[in-house]
DNA sequence: CTGAAAGCGCTTACAG
DNA sequence: CTGAAAGCGCTTACAG
């Protein structure tokens, strides 16, 4: 028993393979009568649509791609990816457009792929994290001319459609709020610092220093992954005059900070104030539970899917601004104590 | 500029159509010296074949799809579908087959975007996760006719292809390992019990205490959530003859149980020990490490798409089982101490 | 070993 | 509003 095509329905309707397939696809030029056959017949036979023949002679994938471009290692610690995704498909869903994706351990391995994808037409446009400063993926996708779309990396996506949040206020926002616990000596165990969210985290976390006088700011890169993120905290709290509180890129580097902490005999928060960012279900499981920025990950994917398909249709959506993220205070902040704290 | 086409390599090679395309697929039919000549023509076109195309006249999508079929809330948090994907789509990049993804909360979505993906032919095949008793996906699966891959459930893969690990034996490592320490009264924190995994464990947990004889085991289910988690453990440590020691089914929970051991005044591993499953760098962040059972995901994800494409191309792998999962432990686990220790 | 031709299942101008 | 026809870019028997 072969699969039914449009062309069976069409006789089984009674009506033009084109007339089938003006019904099918909702498009104007068939009366509602003809329509309503057609559908029917579609659905007594269980027709569905082939993909690969749509794709061909619309010259349309109905898919999009995503590519992971982190070593495997740091990819699935954290949480931020897989919300991504999540919202971004489910956006997707409701367009019948797949999703595509491909892991690969660097930059290089990404342009190879939007390369390939554009050029097999296997996806009509793609999703770029991680934006650095002269990013080669904008080059190459403005090249290309590949519908896509940046998540973060403000000012930096070139010609790229960017869905981004004001972090330079959140940043703010901490430095604020640590300050007027009485925190001077803040540290910030920052992710990649070739990504460009970690340079501009890294100046607004000096800007926001200075502009409230007398804090000291010390700022130490890692890769994201938790060892990393040990060895910085432990940096850190190694110094002389140590930070009475650190703000980290991570759920997971705080959780390792936290338990740097404890292994060197400091007190969270009474020694240590701890923030982390994200905030994710991992700080609100720590006990004390961990101050967190949080941000919404979810949504910036489902909105990045709705300006990429946007897009993909010839539309031309603007920048979109991100509702910035909320410092949400919990256990691990308080008022620095100790010989160490200020003054 | 018109993206070339087969039809212009063919030109520029002197060649006929056909002639360009068995060369281009690497088949016989051509000498080595047209092979080359098409080959160089290609590359100095830049051409790449357009994937629609082959699709249809090939009748493959040359992609296979991955459901998430979970809350989003609980799929971000847990490393273990992001391994898989890395795992997947490392073998599957070497093939240039496309991995696609669908997010959707439950097994009722799932089983809506294996019949569109089969009915649309934009799969050529797909894995199977959390296997459950009597899985409504196997039956589905097999009347579709579409080639699939199961992970776990072994027994309950009906005639799926089946990558596995033996887990009962893992669990009783598990037991055996606490039982020398000297515990008595053992809980575990497990998983969702519709998955089989689950109540695989479940049962070996049961059998290899009654093995060991006077071991009294505990269990509570969660849905992986950190705050189940959490809650499970505060249950079972509010017990009058609490549990000295927890295995938990996963990393998250592990962590949350160790965090409410905390927060009631026990100390880990003095007052209770805990064991997580599987091993990940939280396990290793923690203070004290925690005490795991490793299982290497992302190589059931490289084998397991390995299988799936043998499938796809007509073999029939057998079922696979991989290397146990190890016990490595670190220190969250210790004999029971205090009044209410064993005996 | 090669070439002309049909076909994969759709979409889409273009006449009627 | 409808129908006959060409075309999307490949693959694949089938003659030569």
């Amino acid at each position: 028993m072969k699969r039914p095509t449009i062309v069976d329905i069409a006789r089984r309707a009674g009506v033009s393979k084109s007339a089938a397939s003006y019904a099918l696809n909702g498009r104007p030029g068939v009366s509602a009568q003809v329509r309503q056959r057609v559908l029917d017949a579609a659905a007594e036979l269980g027709w569905e649509r082939n993909q690969a023949a749509r794709a061909l002679s619309a010259a349309r994938a109905e898919a999009v791609g995503l590519v992971l471009a982190r070593p495997a290692r740091t990819l699935a610690i954290e949480p931020f990816f897989m919300q991504l995704i999540a919202g971004i498909e489910t956006e997707l869903a409701t367009r019948s457009i797949a999703l595509v994706l491909q892991v690969t351990p660097d930059i290089d391995g990404e342009l190879a792929a939007h390369r390939q994808w554009w050029g097999r037409r296997s996806v009509d446009g793609v999703f770029v994290v991680d934006l650095r400063r002269d990013d080669p993926r904008v080059a190459l996708l403005a090249e290309l001319g590949m519908p896509a779309v940046a998540l973060g990396g403000l000012g930096h996506h070139g010609g790229l459609a960017c869905v981004w949040s004001d972090e330079p206020r959140a940043i703010g926002t901490v430095v604020d709020y640590l300050v007027t616990l009485g925190h001077v000596r803040i540290g910030r165990v920052a992710g990649r610092p070739d990504f460009l969210h970690t340079s501009n985290r890294d100046a607004a976390f000096v800007a926001a220093a200075e502009r409230r006088g007398g804090v000291v700011p010390s700022i130490v890169h890692t890769d994201y992954s938790g060892e990393q993120g040990a060895k910085a905290t432990r940096g850190l709290l190694s110094q002389h005059a140590r930070p009475t509180a650190i703000v980290f890129d991570s759920d997971v580097m705080a959780v390792a900070g936290v338990n740097v902490a404890a292994e060197m005999g400091l007190r969270v928060p009474a020694d240590l104030s701890v923030v982390a960012w994200d905030d994710s279900p991992l700080c609100r499981l720590m006990h004390p539970a961990l101050t967190a920025v949080s941000f919404d990950t979810f949504l910036a994917g489902t909105q990045a899917a709705r300006r990429l398909c946007l897009l993909i249709d010839g539309g031309t959506p603007g920048g979109l601004e991100l509702p910035v993220g909320e410092l949400i205070p919990r256990g691990s902040t308080a008022p620095p104590q100790g010989r160490l704290g200020p003054e």
